[in-house]
DNA sequence: AAACATATACGAATGATTTCGTAGATGCAA
DNA sequence: TTGCATCTACGAAATCATTCGTATATGTTT
C-alpha cells in the first residue's frame, strides 16, 4: 500500500537555490563544485562562491555528502529525488491546496501538456488505486 | 485547447502566510481584519497586529482590495483562488519537477489517498484530455 | 622555490518574510 | 466630554536565503 512515509517529515525542506543543485547532482551523480557551478551558469547567471557557499550550507545541512580527498572536494546528493519530492509536494499540498491532493492533481492536468503515453501511465497507476479500494 | 494562460506570469507570487489569509478570504468572502484573525487564530498562533500588516501589504501588493468606509476596515481577495494556484503550479513543478507535470501528478496519486468519487472524476478528465489528443 | 591557477573558508551585505510593540485615530457609552 | 474598547499605521527586530568579495590554502608548472 502506499503509506506514508514518516521519516519524511524529518527532511530539510531545500530552497529553491538548494534544488538547482540537487538537480544537477541527480541527474549527474556526484560532482565538484566546479561541475556543478558551469552546470549551473547554462540557465543562469551565478558566481562561482555563490555556488560554493550553497554546497558548504547544504553540506552542514546534511543535504549533501561529500569528499575531501583531492583538493576539489567532490560533492553527493545525500538526499533522493524520491523523497525530497515526496516531502515538497506534502508541503505544496497542504500550502496552496489546503490538502486537497485530488484538486492538485485536477489543476495540473487541466494545465500542463502531457503525452499520450504518459497519460497512458497514469491511467494504469489510476485503475491500480481503484482495485485497491474495493 | 488548455492553452497556457500568459497573464499567469504577472500573478504575484503569494508567501506562505499571505495564502493563509487568502484562502480565509476565499472561502469566507470579504472580511475584516478582526474576522481573519480570528480564522488563523483556529489553526496556530499569531498576532492580530501581525495579520493587520500582512494584508496592509498584501493591499500595497494588490492582492487584496479594500473598503475603508467604516472604522473597520473591509478586505477582499483581489486574485482568485484558480489563477493563483494556476500559478503557484506553474513554480513549483519548475523547481521541484524541472517542467515535467506528469511526474508530479503520479508523485502525488502515489502519495495521497484519494476517494473513489475523486478516482473518478480524474479518470473523466484524463478521458477528456485523451480524445482531445486524437 | 617562485609564480600561477584554482580550491576552500568565511564574513558580510542585501533583500524578503514574518513578527509584534507602540502610538495615535476613531467611535461609542457612561 | 471623558474614558474605554477597538482600529489603523508604522517602525523595527529576528530570521532566512542569496549573493559575492577577500583571504588563505593547495597543488602544479616552470
Amino acid at each position: 500500500m502506499f503509506a506514508t512515509n514518516n521519516f519524511v517529515d524529518r527532511l530539510m525542506k531545500p530552497t529553491d537555490a538548494e534544488l538547482e543543485i540537487l538537480h544537477v547532482l541527480w541527474a549527474n551523480g556526484p560532482s565538484t563544485v566546479r561541475q556543478v557551478h558551469e552546470s549551473l551558469s547554462q540557465s543562469r547567471d551565478i558566481g562561482y562562491t555563490t555556488a560554493l557557499k550553497l554546497m558548504q550550507i547544504m553540506h552542514e545541512k546534511g543535504l549533501l555528502s561529500r569528499d575531501a580527498e583531492s583538493k576539489s572536494h567532490t560533492y553527493t546528493a545525500a538526499v533522493s529525488e524520491e523523497d525530497t519530492q515526496r516531502g515538497l509536494v506534502d508541503r505544496f499540498v497542504e500550502t496552496a491546496f489546503k490538502g486537497s491532493a485530488s484538486k492538485l492533481v485536477m489543476q495540473v492536468l487541466g494545465q500542463h501538456k502531457a503525452s499520450q503515453q504518459e497519460l497512458e501511465e497514469i491511467k494504469q497507476l489510476l485503475n491500480q488505486l481503484n482495485n485497491e479500494h474495493n
